[in-house]
DNA sequence: GCCGAAGGTGAGCGGGCGCTTAGTGTGGCA
DNA sequence: TGCCACACTAAGCGCCCGCTCACCTTCGGC
């Protein structure tokens, strides 16, 4: 169920796309420093030291520290939402795709808890034009979920009153494992996407037989 | 269902112990400006301003920032257990009484959003000692819900693999309410607990017939 | 072998931060 | 009425922040 890539445990994986190395480096430490301290609390010394660089060197390949955060919040997102477009749109029942995008979503979030932080819960502090085209990637992440939802209404595998109260709490319940999921902790990310899987399944009224056993 | 007190427009209920009126429009101005804009983007002289003070007077009350996090985190936590402890307490089955925990739970979250914010997800940045202190109210919150649903597995009205996992599952849903509920979205805080009462049932595999209506 | 572009550094700027201190107005009490 | 304890303010200290700038190295192309 879960790639190499996915749970890859430097959580360097997605930041291929971002060149040159330094720049990339300088990325991947602000992922770190957001998601230990907080963006209000990093300082532009600390990412530029982390990636072994001086202060200065920041700002050759960015114009500021919230544009440091604008760049990981988007990437994630789409990264955020091409696992779950991918598992909406496999062949197989409502159940099953419901399944597999909140599995695979949950997995990103655990495995990958260091980037999902800051794609998560940072968004406030970007300004309104860089939150506002993050919130319409977050839209298109609802719309995913709600159609699985809504097909499994239609087809009568799913028994759910509040479609929309449903896709929000279905995606809450999958990003807050960003917030609690501890790497040293009782649970891998494949299990936790169990879990969840299960728990959700159950939530939209299609718990199933396995899920009794 | 709901009190008057749990849902006051203000949020002011329940600072009514903090004492003197100067220290209390303190902590009130302070639980605004972390909600609004988090802890380390809040300045003293923009709590006190808030307050109709001078910066300086701030530090008549309290020692320093943090101590204000540390009391508004304490006194936001002794209520959330408190809220827990009195549903998982009362009598009834324990699918009632679930059913009472999460509405009650998740009606503080989205009325007392303000509020809720600041004691959810500015943990981070207390102190060590201080954010010990509170965790030790967490694990209390977690031991009351957990309770409940040991007690509806072996009374048979649950049906749950993971009692661990799925306590886990039910508190991260309703805290995460603290992060998404808009004031001016279109729910009510009494509605969104209903949702969230009915959509923890099915968790737990008690959603019952009137769920299925 | 010289040159310019690209990518880096060290020093430091203006400013706002958390917090302190010296001084002020005020109300309760002998 | 005189006095003091208390709550509060105006001013500002020392520090570190985001960010800039003058300068330095490296390296491919001619």
């Amino acid at each position: 169920m879960s790639t190499a890539e996915e749970t890859a445990g430097g959580e360097a994986q997605a930041w291929g796309e971002v060149t040159p190395d330094a720049a990339r480096r300088l990325l991947i430490a602000a992922v770190e420093a957001f998601a230990e301290r907080g963006y209000h609390a990093t300082t532009t010394r600390d990412i530029a030291g982390r990636a072994g660089m001086s202060p200065a060197a920041l700002y050759i390949h960015y114009k500021t520290k919230e544009e440091l955060l604008h760049r990981i919040s988007r990437i994630g997102h789409e990264k955020a939402l091409e696992i779950l477009r991918t598992a909406a749109r496999r062949e197989g029942t409502a159940r099953e795709r419901l399944a597999g995008a909140v599995s695979s979503f949950v997995r990103w979030h655990a495995g990958g808890r260091t980037t999902a932080r800051v794609v998560q819960y940072e968004l406030d502090s970007l300004g309104p034009d860089a939150r506002d085209e993050i919130l319409a990637l977050r839209r298109q992440c609802d719309a995913e979920v709600r159609a699985i939802i809504e097909d499994g209404v239609a087809a009568g595998e799913f028994d759910v009153v509040d479609v929309k109260g449903t896709t929000l709490a279905v995606l809450s319940l999958c990003i807050d494992v960003a917030r609690w999921f501890n790497v040293n902790g009782p649970w891998t990310p494949d299990e936790v996407g169990a879990l969840y899987a299960d728990l959700v399944l159950r939530m939209v009224g299609a718990g199933g037989e396995e899920a009794r056993r």
